[in-house]
DNA sequence: CCTTGACTTGGAGCGCGCTCGAAGGAGTTC
DNA sequence: GAACTCCTTCGAGCGCGCTCCAAGTCAAGG
Protein backbone atom coordinates (compact mmCIF):
# COMPACT_ATOMS: atom_id res chain seq x y z
CA UNK A 1 0.00 0.00 0.00
CA UNK A 2 1.34 3.38 -1.08
CA UNK A 3 0.31 6.39 -0.54
CA UNK A 4 0.42 9.96 -3.47
CA UNK A 5 2.07 13.31 -1.75
CA UNK A 6 -0.55 14.58 -0.91
CA UNK A 7 -1.72 11.46 1.05
CA UNK A 8 1.39 11.56 2.66
CA UNK A 9 1.78 14.65 3.62
CA UNK A 10 -1.78 14.67 5.61
CA UNK A 11 -0.25 11.38 7.47
CA UNK A 12 3.16 12.96 8.58
CA UNK A 13 1.41 16.92 9.23
CA UNK A 14 3.85 18.16 6.39
CA UNK A 15 3.24 19.77 3.04
CA UNK A 16 3.38 18.38 -0.51
CA UNK A 17 5.95 21.42 -1.29
CA UNK A 18 7.99 20.12 2.10
CA UNK A 19 7.56 16.58 1.16
CA UNK A 20 9.24 17.90 -2.07
CA UNK A 21 12.00 19.94 -0.65
CA UNK A 22 13.22 17.81 1.22
CA UNK A 23 13.51 15.14 -1.29
CA UNK A 24 14.98 17.79 -3.69
CA UNK A 25 17.62 18.69 -0.61
CA UNK A 26 18.72 14.67 0.06
CA UNK A 27 16.69 14.80 3.28
CA UNK A 28 14.50 11.72 1.51
CA UNK A 29 16.40 7.83 1.00
CA UNK A 30 14.26 7.20 -2.22
CA UNK A 31 11.14 7.92 -3.47
CA UNK A 32 8.95 5.74 -5.82
CA UNK A 33 7.48 6.83 -9.02
CA UNK A 34 4.36 5.37 -10.50
CA UNK A 35 4.12 5.46 -14.28
CA UNK A 36 2.66 8.81 -14.93
CA UNK A 37 5.76 10.09 -12.62
CA UNK A 38 4.01 10.78 -9.73
CA UNK A 39 5.45 10.22 -6.14
CA UNK A 40 4.60 6.81 -4.34
CA UNK A 41 5.22 7.05 -0.16
CA UNK A 42 5.69 3.35 1.23
CA UNK A 43 5.15 2.83 5.12
CA UNK A 44 8.98 2.55 5.04
CA UNK A 45 9.08 6.45 3.65
CA UNK A 46 6.75 7.64 5.85
CA UNK A 47 8.63 6.06 9.07
CA UNK A 48 11.43 7.57 7.54
CA UNK A 49 9.57 11.08 7.65
CA UNK A 50 8.89 10.90 11.06
CA UNK A 51 11.94 10.29 12.06
CA UNK A 52 13.34 13.05 9.89
CA UNK A 53 10.44 14.86 11.60
CA UNK A 54 11.68 14.46 14.87
CA UNK A 55 15.37 15.30 13.96
CA UNK A 56 14.09 18.67 12.90
CA UNK A 57 11.92 19.29 15.76
CA UNK A 58 14.94 18.77 17.97
CA UNK A 59 16.47 21.59 16.37
CA UNK A 60 18.81 19.04 13.95
CA UNK A 61 19.50 21.39 10.73
CA UNK A 62 18.68 20.62 7.68
CA UNK A 63 22.03 19.80 6.26
CA UNK A 64 23.01 17.48 9.42
CA UNK A 65 19.61 15.35 8.67
CA UNK A 66 21.05 15.27 4.95
CA UNK A 67 24.32 13.81 6.16
CA UNK A 68 22.93 11.33 8.63
CA UNK A 69 20.64 10.16 5.41
CA UNK A 70 23.53 10.53 3.45
CA UNK A 71 25.00 7.39 5.81
CA UNK A 72 21.84 5.12 5.46
CA UNK A 73 21.30 5.53 1.73
CA UNK A 74 25.00 4.48 1.84
CA UNK A 75 23.60 0.83 3.21
CA UNK A 76 24.72 -1.29 5.64
CA UNK A 77 28.37 -1.17 7.29
CA UNK A 78 27.99 2.63 8.77
CA UNK A 79 26.26 2.12 11.48
CA UNK A 80 28.54 3.07 14.38
CA UNK A 81 28.53 6.72 12.46
CA UNK A 82 24.53 6.48 12.18
CA UNK A 83 25.07 5.81 16.29
CA UNK A 84 27.70 8.63 16.49
CA UNK A 85 25.19 11.37 14.59
CA UNK A 86 22.41 10.38 16.84
CA UNK A 87 24.27 10.23 19.93
CA UNK A 88 25.92 13.89 19.26
CA UNK A 89 22.38 15.05 18.59
CA UNK A 90 20.96 13.42 21.58
CA UNK A 91 23.69 15.04 23.68
CA UNK A 92 22.94 18.70 21.79
CA UNK A 93 18.87 17.91 22.79
CA UNK A 94 19.57 17.45 26.55
CA UNK A 95 21.82 20.21 26.46
CA UNK A 96 19.33 22.33 24.88
CA UNK A 97 16.59 20.43 27.40
CA UNK A 98 18.64 22.14 30.64
CA UNK A 99 19.36 25.14 29.37
CA UNK A 100 15.49 25.65 28.44
CA UNK A 101 14.70 24.76 31.89
CA UNK A 102 17.21 27.57 33.42
CA UNK A 103 15.44 29.76 31.43
CA UNK A 104 12.10 28.89 32.27
CA UNK A 105 12.78 28.87 36.16
CA UNK A 106 14.14 32.94 35.94
CA UNK A 107 10.83 33.63 33.50
CA UNK A 108 8.86 31.81 36.44
CA UNK A 109 10.59 33.72 39.18
CA UNK A 110 9.93 36.98 37.27
CA UNK A 111 6.26 35.80 37.19
CA UNK A 112 6.16 35.61 40.39
CA UNK A 113 7.26 38.98 41.22
CA UNK A 114 4.27 40.03 38.74
CA UNK A 115 1.82 38.01 40.52
CA UNK A 116 2.81 38.91 44.50
CA UNK A 117 2.42 42.55 43.21
CA UNK A 118 -1.05 41.79 41.81
CA UNK A 119 -1.83 39.83 44.93
CA UNK B 1 28.41 52.89 36.57
CA UNK B 2 27.88 52.72 33.19
CA UNK B 3 29.38 50.39 30.24
CA UNK B 4 30.11 51.02 26.91
CA UNK B 5 28.63 49.12 23.98
CA UNK B 6 31.63 46.54 23.48
CA UNK B 7 31.59 46.22 27.44
CA UNK B 8 27.58 45.45 27.12
CA UNK B 9 28.60 42.78 24.54
CA UNK B 10 30.99 41.10 26.45
CA UNK B 11 28.82 41.00 29.63
CA UNK B 12 25.72 39.45 27.72
CA UNK B 13 27.56 37.27 25.08
CA UNK B 14 25.82 39.49 22.36
CA UNK B 15 27.45 41.20 19.22
CA UNK B 16 27.24 45.08 19.72
CA UNK B 17 25.56 44.56 16.04
CA UNK B 18 23.12 43.07 17.97
CA UNK B 19 22.67 45.42 20.55
CA UNK B 20 22.50 47.81 18.17
CA UNK B 21 19.67 45.79 16.09
CA UNK B 22 17.64 45.20 19.23
CA UNK B 23 17.42 48.91 20.13
CA UNK B 24 16.71 49.71 15.81
CA UNK B 25 13.50 47.45 16.53
CA UNK B 26 11.93 48.48 19.60
CA UNK B 27 13.40 45.90 21.75
CA UNK B 28 15.21 47.94 24.57
CA UNK B 29 14.01 50.36 27.04
CA UNK B 30 15.89 53.16 26.41
CA UNK B 31 19.53 53.46 26.11
CA UNK B 32 21.13 56.50 27.69
CA UNK B 33 24.03 58.51 25.73
CA UNK B 34 27.23 60.21 26.48
CA UNK B 35 28.20 63.33 25.45
CA UNK B 36 29.37 62.15 22.26
CA UNK B 37 26.48 60.33 21.45
CA UNK B 38 27.83 57.14 22.17
CA UNK B 39 25.50 54.39 23.70
CA UNK B 40 25.79 54.03 27.75
CA UNK B 41 24.09 50.80 29.17
CA UNK B 42 23.28 50.76 32.89
CA UNK B 43 22.34 48.34 35.30
CA UNK B 44 18.79 47.98 34.89
CA UNK B 45 19.75 47.64 30.86
CA UNK B 46 21.77 45.05 31.22
CA UNK B 47 19.07 42.99 33.53
CA UNK B 48 16.29 43.91 30.73
CA UNK B 49 18.91 42.33 28.40
CA UNK B 50 19.33 38.87 30.40
CA UNK B 51 15.71 39.04 30.90
CA UNK B 52 15.77 39.67 26.83
CA UNK B 53 17.84 36.87 25.84
CA UNK B 54 15.78 34.42 28.09
CA UNK B 55 13.22 35.19 26.01
CA UNK B 56 14.59 35.28 23.04
CA UNK B 57 16.25 31.73 24.16
CA UNK B 58 12.85 30.06 25.05
CA UNK B 59 11.99 30.91 21.40
CA UNK B 60 10.14 34.17 21.78
CA UNK B 61 9.70 36.21 18.27
CA UNK B 62 11.51 39.54 18.08
CA UNK B 63 7.73 40.80 17.83
CA UNK B 64 6.35 39.57 20.63
CA UNK B 65 9.44 40.44 22.47
CA UNK B 66 8.83 43.81 21.10
CA UNK B 67 5.01 43.89 22.39
CA UNK B 68 6.56 43.22 25.16
CA UNK B 69 8.93 45.74 25.80
CA UNK B 70 6.30 47.90 24.70
CA UNK B 71 4.25 47.19 27.40
CA UNK B 72 7.21 48.00 30.28
CA UNK B 73 8.00 51.32 28.32
CA UNK B 74 4.31 52.26 28.59
CA UNK B 75 5.06 52.45 32.30
CA UNK B 76 3.02 51.36 35.18
CA UNK B 77 -0.59 50.49 35.01
CA UNK B 78 -0.44 47.06 32.82
CA UNK B 79 1.45 44.72 34.67
CA UNK B 80 -1.69 42.48 33.78
CA UNK B 81 -1.24 42.68 30.37
CA UNK B 82 2.35 41.64 31.08
CA UNK B 83 1.92 39.13 33.06
CA UNK B 84 -0.17 37.80 30.52
CA UNK B 85 2.35 38.03 27.70
CA UNK B 86 4.66 36.16 30.43
CA UNK B 87 2.25 33.14 31.28
CA UNK B 88 0.87 32.49 27.65
CA UNK B 89 5.19 32.28 26.72
CA UNK B 90 5.59 30.10 29.78
CA UNK B 91 2.91 27.74 28.63
CA UNK B 92 4.44 27.65 25.66
CA UNK B 93 7.53 26.71 26.45
CA UNK B 94 5.97 23.97 28.85
CA UNK B 95 4.62 22.18 25.28
CA UNK B 96 8.15 22.69 23.43
CA UNK B 97 9.91 21.04 26.60
CA UNK B 98 7.31 18.32 26.58
CA UNK B 99 7.10 17.65 22.75
CA UNK B 100 11.41 17.82 23.09
CA UNK B 101 11.08 15.14 25.78
CA UNK B 102 8.74 12.85 23.55
CA UNK B 103 10.70 13.30 20.47
CA UNK B 104 13.88 12.39 22.65
CA UNK B 105 12.85 9.54 23.89
CA UNK B 106 11.79 8.02 19.74
CA UNK B 107 15.19 9.18 19.33
CA UNK B 108 16.48 6.95 22.12
CA UNK B 109 14.73 4.31 20.49
CA UNK B 110 16.15 4.25 17.87
CA UNK B 111 19.87 4.92 19.33
CA UNK B 112 18.82 1.51 21.54
CA UNK B 113 18.19 -0.02 18.55
CA UNK B 114 21.36 0.73 16.71
CA UNK B 115 23.27 -0.28 20.28
CA UNK B 116 22.00 -3.43 20.42
CA UNK B 117 22.93 -4.38 16.80
CA UNK B 118 26.22 -3.57 17.62
CA UNK B 119 26.64 -5.08 21.07
C1' DC C 1 47.37 69.63 13.28
C1' DC C 2 47.08 64.67 12.28
C1' DT C 3 46.40 60.07 13.41
C1' DT C 4 44.19 56.50 15.96
C1' DG C 5 40.42 54.13 17.76
C1' DA C 6 35.97 53.56 19.48
C1' DC C 7 31.93 54.79 18.39
C1' DT C 8 27.72 56.52 15.21
C1' DT C 9 23.97 55.78 11.33
C1' DG C 10 21.68 53.75 7.34
C1' DG C 11 21.16 50.29 4.58
C1' DA C 12 22.50 46.14 2.16
C1' DG C 13 23.37 41.16 2.50
C1' DC C 14 22.96 36.50 4.15
C1' DG C 15 21.81 31.72 5.86
C1' DC C 16 18.04 29.00 6.99
C1' DG C 17 13.87 26.72 5.99
C1' DC C 18 10.48 26.71 3.78
C1' DT C 19 6.61 28.58 0.46
C1' DC C 20 4.69 29.72 -3.69
C1' DG C 21 3.85 30.46 -8.64
C1' DA C 22 4.15 29.34 -13.51
C1' DA C 23 3.97 26.16 -17.05
C1' DG C 24 3.10 21.72 -18.39
C1' DG C 25 1.89 16.51 -18.50
C1' DA C 26 -0.96 12.37 -17.53
C1' DG C 27 -5.30 10.14 -16.53
C1' DT C 28 -10.47 10.38 -15.59
C1' DT C 29 -15.31 12.35 -16.51
C1' DC C 30 -18.74 14.04 -19.30
C1' DG D 1 -12.20 15.70 -27.31
C1' DA D 2 -12.64 19.28 -23.92
C1' DA D 3 -12.54 20.11 -19.19
C1' DC D 4 -10.94 18.91 -14.78
C1' DT D 5 -7.87 17.20 -11.29
C1' DC D 6 -3.71 15.91 -9.57
C1' DC D 7 0.48 15.70 -10.16
C1' DT D 8 5.36 17.27 -12.25
C1' DT D 9 9.75 20.56 -12.41
C1' DC D 10 12.19 24.78 -11.98
C1' DG D 11 13.08 28.72 -9.98
C1' DA D 12 11.83 32.83 -7.58
C1' DG D 13 10.33 34.86 -3.20
C1' DC D 14 9.85 35.43 1.70
C1' DG D 15 10.07 35.93 6.90
C1' DC D 16 13.20 35.69 10.50
C1' DG D 17 17.18 37.11 12.89
C1' DC D 18 20.89 38.65 12.63
C1' DT D 19 25.54 40.32 10.33
C1' DC D 20 28.26 43.31 8.02
C1' DC D 21 29.90 47.31 5.45
C1' DA D 22 30.61 52.20 4.26
C1' DA D 23 30.99 56.70 5.55
C1' DG D 24 31.19 59.80 9.08
C1' DT D 25 31.87 61.87 14.11
C1' DC D 26 34.27 62.65 18.30
C1' DA D 27 38.00 62.66 21.89
C1' DA D 28 42.55 61.68 23.13
C1' DG D 29 47.55 61.24 22.21
C1' DG D 30 51.82 62.46 19.85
Amino acid sequence: MTLTITEAAERTGLTTHTLRYYERDGLMLHVDRDTSGHRRYSERDLEWITLLTRLRATGMPIRDVRAYADLVRAGAGNEAARLEVLLAHRAHVLAQLTETQRHLAAIDHKIGMYQQKAG
